[in-house]
DNA sequence: AATATAGCTGTAAGCGGTTACAGTAAATTA
DNA sequence: TAATTTACTGTAACCGCTTACAGCTATATT
């Protein structure tokens, strides 16, 4: 490949010629800078980045670490984040942690080692551990997805809020008898979507008067299979909710064919909510009445206001909530009794 | 940061000696090996990948370019993609192209001049153009999830016999009038999967004497509405197929709610069956009969491949065919007539 | 006409590593 | 004991770029 010299050379001018045409600096003639143009278009010369990289220090590169990209929500996320890197000339270095911690500490180093510019960091639960690895290697992070009490940029809905609106939305529906499956809670007491949500349910039974039973409080994976046997639980035995809340689609999806692998229909006998609103909740049956997560905006959003970081640009509010709504497609009916 | 320089003058030692340490080069004592490991860890050293890339002429990072990344089933080969660049120290830089000439020549542009080593290419479709920018630039590149004609190392399935053995299940199961969702069809004669299936679609019928329907092939554009609307038009009218096989199971997740929205039922009317075999495809009412792609590996055999390419390692086969299946579940049933 | 200025250009020193090559001290060999 | 080999180690060139600084014209100013 050609480099910096062979242009200046065929141009017939110095290297520093050279870099200032590519890099559009004022200090160049209209000559020169034609000369320089027509040389590197016919040595096919662009500038290597690893060189750029190290003399400016300065990589164009996010990182980006998700759980598992092979999952709808998060796909959709990244997907955000890519075209908003795209237009901005970043490009991005993709990582699935699987919310393993020492995943997640190995991959955060490699991109420090990579002198990533920023890095866009998605778990299922930012700890103090997180913060301080951040904080203590200066790396200019954005979480995106998640909330925190820790003084990090980041780019979320309000997960109790959601979860709330979401019962109540059930309760409206006349349901007294409403199940929850939610994510798995750790045991510490940091922020968590899950935790969050599960509150938010809580507090709308506690706001709306209903009584909260542990029998329709499960926990599940955010896999398919999970959320259906959850469901499974929770139906078996005479008492049996007439609603069940889902924390994300694809187990609001389980839900759906355990309700129908109990003999019972949906939403006919039960109601079933998801969470998240992913692509393919228009396209079950019945398709899924769900809170509404801005996924690709979330991306978005976040590489935006990690690139305005970078840049040095003032930025308005570094805590981002963007706004959930509910979208009521045909999972959930009103209560017959 | 640290840079190699702090290291040597804590350890005591020349800079050549720290390197030769970072690459365990056996040309250490272990006396200074230990000092340099000792200065290291006191500065939180590191390499820095930008120079080392520079100086070796090596970024381990390997270009991934794939249509959409929220698609579900390009998602799943990522995964298995990063998923052994992991193992093997490589990471990857990802690219969206949307199967758009101009962003795919443009990304591969890009990651030239990123110095990557490899690339792996997924689009819907591999051209002559394609082939010859590979070509040009001496760019290290593995296909996944694409076959073709040209010489180009590629991991995927053989489309035709895919397509044929899909049909030739509906056969068995008695249907006479089988339909096809196939993909956008490019002018252009080149290899394609969307061509390939559908070629497989007409073969398997002329095999089993049954006539070919013009009515009963449609195209359309591998999203849920493309197949819910394809569907809907075949479904309309007198005569219509038993059987409609979607090349995609997210275009037949739209061809099952088509067939209930025309006021039919599925498989009892009509049977669906598609092709990828998605996670959430088992999550569907009826849970979708489809043909099975190794998405994963095909993803995880690509990026092997790539690295050994990369590794100057023998290759027994430099075009790999993975096998598909049928996999076979509740959305189709024997024909009644 | 002498001087100041504006506008451009090139030299050279980085950026943080790798590695060829030469050098040195200790261990072997003759 | 001298010569050779072995086992390290350091110097310096290089990877391809950016940029501070100095220098050089041509023009403007007085």
């Amino acid at each position: 490949m050609a480099t910096i010299d062979d242009v200046a050379k065929l141009a017939g001018v110095s290297i520093a010629t050279v870099s200032r045409v590519f890099n559009n600096s004022p200090l160049v003639s209209e000559k020169a800078r034609q000369k320089v143009l027509k040389a590197a278009e016919e040595l096919g010369y662009k500038p290597s980045m690893p060189a750029r990289s190290l003399a400016m220090k300065k990589t164009n590169t996010i990182g980006l670490i998700v759980p598992d990209i092979s999952n709808p929500y998060y796909a959709e996320v990244v997907r955000g984040i890519e075209d908003v890197c795209n237009i901005y000339k970043y490009n991005i270095t993709l990582c699935n942690a699987d919310n393993k911690r020492e995943k997640e500490f190995q991959y955060i180093e490699m991109l420090k080692n990579r002198w990533v510019d920023g890095i866009i960091f998605h778990c299922d639960y930012f700890s103090k551990e997180h913060y301080e690895v951040f904080k203590n290697d200066n790396i200019k992070v954005v979480l995106a997805g998640r909330t925190t009490k820790f003084d990090v940029p980041y780019v979320g809905i309000d997960n109790f809020k959601a979860a709330y609106d979401a019962v109540n939305y059930l309760v409206s529906l006349g349901h007294k008898r409403i199940g929850i499956i939610h994510g798995p809670l750790d045991d510490m007491k940091e922020t968590i979507d899950s935790v969050d949500r599960l509150k938010g349910y809580k507090q709308a039974l506690i706001d709306n008067g209903l009584p909260i039973y542990d029998k329709f409080i499960k926990e599940a994976n955010f896999k398919y299979k999970g959320g259906y046997n959850a469901a499974m639980e929770m139906l078996k035995g005479e008492m049996r909710p007439t609603a069940i809340f889902a924390i994300s689609d694809i187990m609001a999806m389980g839900a759906i064919n355990a309700v129908f692998d109990s003999g019972l229909s949906c939403p006919e006998d039960i109601s079933v909510m998801g969470f998240d609103n992913i692509d393919l909740s228009e396209a079950t049956r019945p398709s899924l009445t769900t809170v509404s997560q801005p996924m690709y905006e979330i991306g978005a959003v976040a590489a935006r206001m990690l690139i305005k970081m970078l840049n040095g640009e003032e930025i308005d509010d570094y805590q981002i909530i963007l706004k959930h709504k509910i979208v009521v497609r045909n999972s959930c009916m009103s209560s017959k009794k």
